[in-house]
RNA sequence: GGAACGAUGGCAGAGCGGCCAAAUGCAUCCGCCUUGAAAGCGGAAGGGUUCACGCCCCGGGGGUUCAAAUCCCUCUCGUUCCGCCA
């Protein structure tokens, strides 16, 4: 969420910056926002000064019972009962407002950091940095989809996984799994060094799902358990930031890092039909995800740092990627800066987007209501918020499949991985 | 799933419906004392919102009342016992 304040004191600066999303039925919303927070003050300001006078009557009554002075008390009491009546309308027509103000704010999406590229699309996304690793031509066994040669190698079955829970399910097997779980391994024994490693609950409540974003907007997007008010969780991101909800830190505390190797569930609603093929996207897959959380000057370098991380094991894997920056026309709606690493399959010839790294400035703490406390100041702050994914298992996955089939159809398993594969070194070809 | 009890400040723990933003202890911080420390003594210290006055916050929500931490309802969570169970 936005602050409500920055909109209320600077509201050309709100919409100026929101505008670079490109979406102008922002600046209406905006406006929505402003009225309703405007009545709000008002309405707010009216309904505590009766409160005031109903308390000030209300110790006139004390006193003047103790005094004996029965008359005086039986006067004040009935001017607070219709003090009373009045401050009920009010009050009621307050949470009414900041309900409707809420709802909206809640729909509202992150200004984008000045430093973001504008851009209208995915097709305006500078890139940063690569291609690594890139050939300048791929021999004609290395441009065999992987949903083709996994599942002759036996080690990808997707008909079986249908068969047990329907399209856009996966299932590896043999040495495809132990690879699946080997990925996993490697992601989180790289940033063991400075993340403390979560094993959070996957399912989560609503107003968890909330606090990060994907509710209300997104929930055509999430898989919910309905009679237990449940959602399985679409990425770590979720727990993990709602680790520290409601909370206040000592800024000693943070940079809060955290880590955590979870399934992620998604519906994919409206992307039938693309990239459905092979692990392009799945239902459900697993990830690595690290996440902090940080004071508004520590983010910066975060951001930096944890890019750098999430590219240092896809490079250790050997394979082709590329960086590019996500520009203010195709960011997330609560990110305020955001990289991509994208990782080359040449079976089926494309860029796979295998982790994205973002910095959501106080947008999503400020929904969770994750703060900080300095000791040279009073009162607290909104925390910073920052993740991405260390390694995001199925295009990973993939990419090594199309990228490391040798010519006699066996896949060589990148060497980070051989202490994670009880001695295989190739899939073998069958 | 059944039953009983509980939820108050960083922690522990008081709190006849008004004198309670809330005793007391521990912990924290600042002074005094001391060569230094401990002890002792004195003092400070919750959050939100507001330019401010003020208003709100004793697990969440609702109700009763002139007035609720305190009474009633409800939800959530916790503890213990029973049942079931990886």
């Amino acid at each position: 969420m936005i602050d409500v304040r920055l909109l209320r004191t600077d509201p050309a600066g709100v919409r100026a910056a929101l505008a670079r999303r490109g979406k102008p039925e922002l600046l209406e919303q905006l406006d929505h926002a402003s009225s309703l927070d405007a009545r709000l003050l008002k309405i707010t300001g009216e309904r505590d000064d009766l409160r005031r006078q109903v308390n000030e009557l209300s110790k006139i009554v004390g006193q003047s019972r103790k005094a004996g002075d029965m008359t005086a008390a039986e006067v004040a009491m009935t001017e607070s009962r219709d003090l009373g009546e009045t401050e009920r309308v009010l009050a009621a027509e307050h949470d009414e407002l900041s309900e409707a103000l809420r709802q909206v704010m809640l729909r509202i999406p992150n200004l984008p950091s000045p430093d973001a590229p504008d851009g209208a699309g995915e097709d305006d996304n500078p890139l940063v940095k690569g291609p690594v690793n890139l050939p300048n031509s791929f021999p004609d066994h290395q441009r065999v989809p992987h949903w083709e040669s996994a599942t002759a190698l036996g080690i990808l079955d997707n008909e079986r996984a249908t068969k047990i829970s329907g399209a856009m399910f996966t299932m590896q097997r043999g040495l495809g799994a132990t690879m699946a779980r080997a990925l996993c391994q490697l992601a989180l024994d790289n940033n063991a060094d400075a993340f403390e490693e979560i094993r959070p609950p996957q399912m989560v409540t609503t107003a968890t799902l909330t606090a990060t974003g994907q509710l209300p907007k997104f929930a055509d997007d999430a898989f919910a358990i309905e009679r237990d008010d449940l959602w399985a969780i679409p990425t770590a991101e979720v727990p993990l930031t709602s680790l520290y909800a409601n909370e206040i830190l000592d800024e000693a505390q943070l940079p809060a890092r955290l880590m955590a190797h979870t399934s992620c569930f998604r519906r994919e609603a409206g992307s039938a039909g693309r990239d459905t093929r092979g692990m392009l996207r799945t239902h459900e897959f697993d990830k690595v995800e690290i996440l902090a959380v940080a004071t508004p000057e520590q983010a910066a370098d975060l951001l930096t740092e944890m890019t750098a991380r999430a590219e240092r094991t896809i490079a250790s894997l050997g394979l082709p990627y590329r960086i590019i920056e996500i520009c203010t026309g195709d960011m997330g709606q609560s990110h305020y800066r955001s990289f991509d690493i994208e990782v080359y399959a040449p079976g089926c010839d494309k860029w796979l987007e295998v982790s994205s790294v973002s910095w959501f400035s106080d947008y999503q703490a400020r929904r969770a209501d994750i703060r900080f406390r300095r000791p040279d100041k009073k009162g607290t702050e909104i925390a910073h918020t920052l993740n991405g994914s260390a390694l995001a298992v199925p295009r990973v996955w993939a990419a090594i499949i199309e990228n490391n089939r040798q010519a006699d159809g066996s896949i060589r398993i990148p060497d980070v991985l051989l202490p994670y594969m009880r001695g295989a070194t190739v899939i073998p070809a069958t």
